[in-house]
DNA sequence: AACGTAAACTAACAATTGTTAGTTGAAATT
DNA sequence: AATTTCAACTAACAATTGTTAGTTTACGTT
């Protein structure tokens, strides 16, 4: 069954204040208290806490596997697939920075789905670093150890979050231009 | 005064557990329990919960002003400089991975010194990205947008809390070393 | 031996937490 | 007009929270 409107403005409030303050400060109350209703009503249409913060993650999770997928079996060569990395999240990160504040700092609180966040994310380093590696054999990517390259790398797009909301002016395909060059060429001239 | 060595124990083990659960979701008698005492004897030593976090954020903040003071002093050129800063986070980090999760996650939860990191916070991003501007000035760095290459290095380097534990077998200043190449000069070939 | 201090303890508190049960009123459907 | 459904409500709960008060224990100093 798709989550009713309601569920979703629920969820979409509770990831304003998951970004603010951090799942566990925020109370049902002050959900509810942003929504204009008492605590109690939000049990017409969610199950419980947990609930919300699954939604939020997981929903997110799934995109970015699904649009890793897409670019590691498209057939550009390996410095192209990295653009279309940044791309991807700098699209996904535009369009939900509330989200991806709990998906950087709150899955911890997960319980029910922990385990299958924990494996994808684990998936999504290793289709990362496979992408570099062989982008160091073909002779495109420097020959430097590839976990740094590739948590120099994620950690960028990971912060986007926090990032994007200062910087509303930058248009995203503008700044995942932006961040290609940096991200790829360096900054020494 | 200087704190007793007891209250420092506190700290450190409270900083352990702020970083695997964040500051809101630990409880004094969750800290207690990992010291092996009760909650109520924790007050023997600390004022309240709100010290320990406080304490952790601004010395970990005074201890990154004064290096990047001496940095910015130096008579470095600027690629020296930025080398100097990253040595600087791999450096501190390393000994406080614990208690720069709580820097970067648990700041909005200080309450009389939140002002005060804010502050310092705004003037650190200031001063870091002024070297890069001077950088571009003087040709050592690419003209692109300076907010851009602020940000993509000092993600990573806010990063690094997680990485480090999960690379023990890399010495700090081989890890400052290779950061500095893939950050400054990029991953492409 | 007496004393003072440091650091633990027990017991309790008031407030806040997530959640449930049962109720109400309005809107939609029969 | 009668009935069902939806989404709000009030009231309450048991558990947990940070913190305080007062007590005990061990140890170093007089």
């Amino acid at each position: 069954m798709n989550p009713s409107p309601r569920k979703l403005e629920i969820i979409s409030v509770a990831s304003t204040l998951f970004k603010e303050k951090g799942y566990s400060a925020v109370t049902m109350r002050d959900i509810a208290k942003a929504m204009g209703i008492k605590a109690a009503s939000l049990y017409n249409h969610i199950k419980n806490k947990e609930e919300i913060l699954t939604f939020i993650i997981i929903s997110l999770a799934e995109e970015f596997i699904e649009g890793l997928d897409m670019v590691k079996d498209s057939n550009a060569n390996c410095k192209e697939k990295l653009k279309q990395i940044i791309s991807l999240h700098v699209d996904i990160t535009s369009r939900n920075t509330n989200g991806m504040a709990s998906l950087n700092n709150d899955w911890m609180h997960l319980k029910d789905r922990l385990d299958d966040y924990l494996v994808v994310r684990v998936e999504y380093e290793n289709t990362f670093r496979d992408i570099i590696k062989e982008g160091i054999k073909n002779n495109e990517i420097k020959n430097l150890n590839p976990d740094i390259m590739l948590f120099s790398i994620l950690s960028t797009l990971r912060s986007l979050y926090i990032w994007i909301p200062q910087k509303e002016e930058m248009e995203p395909a503008l700044l995942a231009f932006n961040l290609s060059e940096v991200l790829l060429k360096g900054i020494n001239k």
